[in-house]
DNA sequence: TGGCAAATGAGTCGAACGGACTATTCAGGC
DNA sequence: GCCTGAATAGTCCGTTCGACTCATTTGCCA
């Protein structure tokens, strides 16, 4: 309300003074306020459980605690706190485990210092921001991940072997499934077996099973 | 090797004309070679056909065929060409299709001029490019997804429960499971008895579908 | 039109299964 | 020292399962 701009506290966490001294200086220069730097993860945690900063730029690599186990501690202890992670390359998997860390950007270190001001501004405002090159990594891991949709429609059992097969995972003994389906209990046995064949199993438990594996049946 | 630089050469599909307009000034100014514009999906999966150009600039939303398809279709019948989607708003559901569909950018379009030209020379080197925003919103979508993780090792089954259950996982039937455990087949009746009364199944096919579904044994 | 796959039904038989009840041994915690 | 839980083992009994063989009806397609 009284419209004075109070300027954003930061707080920096990187094992390479030089680096860190690089970006005091230019932080300052762009209008935050660096209040505190720290060598390594755990004293990263430490100091922001003191100084409570807004943001802290935090690398990935640092000695004793690395920059994902201090952003959980940090984020556990105070959820308040923004963290953009640094990193050297756009590892696919340390990427995913700083998602999951909680932070609020991932940056390459390469990028300009206008970006990480504006990535801190960003997250001041509750945003996330990513780095092109570890959205593009990451984008292929998901598209790595999806296309396991085979839209082939081999159908390996009827229709009527599938109506079997899920209401067995969904529980129902051979009788039931009769039951279910009009159908007498032979009936059920002989789609069962022929199941079996298709399925290469030898009991209903390996069949469901296998049915899960190859997307026929749903397990819920 | 003759050195003779070809310009990239470009395909416009978007149901507004200004906006293609807009976009073919603007491209060719960026020196890229404008071939062909698409009013909707169908006539650019047409387009693409006869023209096979570098890159196709396609929107999401479109008449006849939304982009989405379109990219499938064009994909589907000329891999080397490349798609890069805009989209008006960072709609997750449509990016997670886009992604699907196999395109090579994704950017919403409030970006510059240069962005887009950025985004085509990154396709035609076969990177992909995301608009921040759209990387942000994947980005929750996962943070969304992920946390499913319980570390807590509840144990519901006892050691010797999980192996059982594996076993019958794995095809075993009781006396082969306890063939291999060197245990009675009482014992292992036992086991699964009170592994039934943990896992609320009443037989060993929905006691191993819940131990999937707990994360208690693979398959495979 | 002839043949083939899917869907239905049936019989027998031996093995496997699941429930109910009981029991012993051993380790760890209160 | 006592109690609990895990792991072991047993009996009895009725049900379910899976293998094997066979038969009928439908619908489709070559």
């Amino acid at each position: 309300m009284m419209g004075e701009r109070v300027s954003i506290r930061l707080m920096l966490a990187d094992d390479h003074r030089m680096l860190r001294e690089g970006l005091r200086r230019s932080m300052t220069e762009h209008g935050f306020d660096v209040v505190g730097e720290a060598a390594d993860g755990a004293e990263a945690v430490d100091m922001a459980g003191e100084l409570t900063p807004d943001v802290i730029l935090m690398d990935v690599t640092m000695p004793e605690l690395d920059g994902v186990e201090a952003t959980r501690l940090v984020k556990a202890a105070n959820p308040a706190i923004r963290v953009i992670m640094l990193t050297m390359h756009a590892d696919q998997e340390v990427l995913a485990a700083a998602i999951r860390s909680g932070a609020s950007g991932y940056l390459v270190k390469d990028c300009s210092t206008e970006e990480i001001a504006d990535a801190i501004r960003s997250a001041v405002s509750g945003e996330t921001t990513l780095s092109p090159a570890l959205a593009a990594s990451m984008l292929n891991e998901v598209r790595k991940l999806d296309p396991p949709e085979q839209p082939e429609e081999d159908r390996v059992v009827t229709k009527r072997e599938e109506e079997v097969l899920q209401l067995i995972a969904d529980g129902c003994s051979t009788p039931e499934v009769a039951e279910r389906l009009y159908i007498s209990q032979k009936t059920v046995k002989n789609h069962l077996a022929s199941i079996y064949q298709k399925l290469d199993a030898r009991d209903r438990t390996q069949a469901v099973l296998q049915a899960v594996r190859m997307g026929i049946v749903s397990l819920d």
